[in-house]
DNA sequence: ATGAAAGCGCTAACAC
DNA sequence: GTGTTAGCGCTTTCAT
């Protein structure tokens, strides 16, 4: 019955309805101003002619989108995916639509994404990779639209952020470690340079060391390694280090180390222990299962986009900076567990 | 230098130069039809201001956004994100944007996700839903834009599609355990009554045992579980069954099974053997490693993504319904692969 | 409560 | 080659 071959424009609803587009346009958009015998014929005609708005008209006209760029290192990374799709959930909610980039991670690319996302005239933007770059940083001043950092820190602490206390998270695991005897524990980071691996992280590790008068021990330490592949490479070299504990940024990355070591005979959680840090699925599914930190993966996302509409409504943001808690997941993988 | 505050509109790039507006829409959309003295003034002025096109104007003016809607089950789940990262590749590559909407494989979702989609006037549409309801199909033709399936099929074969031949990987499966003298095989399926799981993976299954004379056993065929949990929660019943080997339709539900079975003292590939079908990661990270059928995953998504740029250029395609290879990787959730 | 009219920033005939 | 002129489909003052 409602079944029409061009798509309907507000100008047809309004012909036939016999008022002007003003009108349907304030019923469309839920004015108060429109009598309601009006209300209800246009809302008839609508139905009838099965009127859409066209939102990029729409757009245009109003220079709101409703859509949200998200700039994310890889959605095949679970960690990832998870925050994204508590943006997305959110997003929906809010009646947003999200335009997705992957990176991998590669500043020039997220430039490169964010120009782009700032001319199709995003109304606000999330961004999760692991740096800051100056031209991503001018990108999104070029953009000028609201943006949130998910799993992302700001240093300067100028963009509003979602993340939880990477330092406080790595100080616990190597304290763990220290108080249970552990004289040489191994940290894996995703980079050597960049803020969240050096200035969280590594900081979290070597604060822990530090109160106990120790020094971090370079020949400790990796960086890279990005894959489970990777963690597999690496498994010998960190048992070749000496090391007999490990604290790994990264989920797949530990399953590798954690099946590289056991595939040359050590013993887990006996001769070597492993803590991961993103508790994804992966860490269940590792026999043994294994140990982590929990972050609220979910959660930051959707708390980011939550922030990010507020920017967009023009309020007012509480908190910039929301750090969301993390637990302790302990499971097989360290020896503590057993004794619970 | 080049720095404004307001953002430049194509007038004031035109009255920069001394130019009309159409002229600078020629060189910025590469027209032959200038002179090339007027084109470099219009590019240097273009860069002077840091003219960037509005897109959505654009969009508007042309009648094409430059943008696709990808409609899929969950971003979290390896199979979907490793084909929306080829999809997204190509979709970059052919500078397209990606409007992506999770829709947990709930036909209702998708549909106001499509619709959705089209009143941001998507110029093209990837659908991976499990199921292509009929209200789906109604929506999409509302959208009025092209549409390629990937890693979804359409039984009437309307629709353009990408995928590997499930039927006959499932059989292929079969076919393998029958002849190493498996007599109870199980099916593990996402749904009762898809077509992908009905009439493809599980008629597969049913033609390699009609081939050797046997009727499929109900009590060996299982369908719903979707997660890690479900497979593991799957594992006794699968074992009470007196089933000796299965085959799952994904990984992380494969995955499930092997640790439940294993939990449980069952020895793997030993006691039970388990061939997967999606060959993510997950597989590679079991212990024992799962064999699998491997689908080109990237390729599907990237293959679709390509299929949708030829049509929205109102190409013609070679092919309407695309089957990319799979192959078997034999890993040492299976026997034979000890043979080898 | 409703309408008229002016854009939003761009593309696309159609002239010259 | 370049300019003029209509729109694209909608929102948004400003009147009435």
């Amino acid at each position: 019955m409602a079944e029409e071959k061009k798509n309907a424009t507000i100008y047809d609803v309004a012909a036939a309805v016999g008022v002007s587009l003003a009108t349907v346009s304030r019923v469309v958009n839920g004015s108060e101003n429109v009598r309601p015998a009006t209300r209800d014929k246009v809302r008839a005609a609508i139905e009838e002619l099965g009127y859409r708005p066209n939102a990029v008209a729409r757009g245009l006209a109003s220079k709101k989108t409703t859509t949200v760029g998200v700039v994310m290192p890889d959605m095949t990374n679970l960690f990832y995916s998870e925050l994204t799709r508590g943006i997305d959930d959110v997003a929906n909610m809010y009646q947003y639509d999200v335009l997705l980039t992957n990176t991998d991670d590669d500043p020039k690319r997220a430039v490169t994404a964010i120009r782009n996302l700032a001319d199709k005239q995003i109304d606000g933007l999330i961004y999760m990779g692991s740096q800051l770059s100056k031209q991503v940083q001018e990108a999104m001043k070029m953009a000028d639209v609201p943006v949130v950092l998910a799993g992302s820190v700001d240093q300067k602490g100028i963009l509003p952020s979602v993340n939880i206390d990477y330092q406080a998270a790595f100080e616990e695991v190597t304290n763990r470690f220290l108080s249970e005897g552990q004289e040489r524990i191994a940290l894996v980071v995703g980079s050597a340079d960049r803020p969240i691996d050096v200035d969280y992280r590594r900081a979290g590790y070597a604060l822990a060391l530090e109160k106990v008068g120790r020094d971090v021990d370079e020949s400790l330490t990796f960086s890279g390694p990005r894959s489970y592949e990777d963690g597999q490479a690496l498994a010998a070299q960190i048992h070749a280090s000496g090391a007999r504990a490990a604290i790994i940024y990264d989920d797949e990355v530990a399953l590798g180390v954690l099946n590289g070591l056991q595939d040359a005979g050590v013993k887990v959680p006996d001769d070597f222990e492993i803590v991961s840090a993103n508790n994804t699925t992966f860490t269940m599914v590792a026999r043994p299962e294994l140990s982590s930190i929990d972050q609220p993966k979910y959660d930051i996302g959707a708390v980011a986009m939550r922030l990010l509409t507020k920017l967009m409504d023009q309020d007012s943001l509480n908190q910039k900076q929301v750090i969301l808690p993390h637990t302790m997941v302990n499971r097989a993988s360290t020896k503590s567990a057993k004794r619970n």
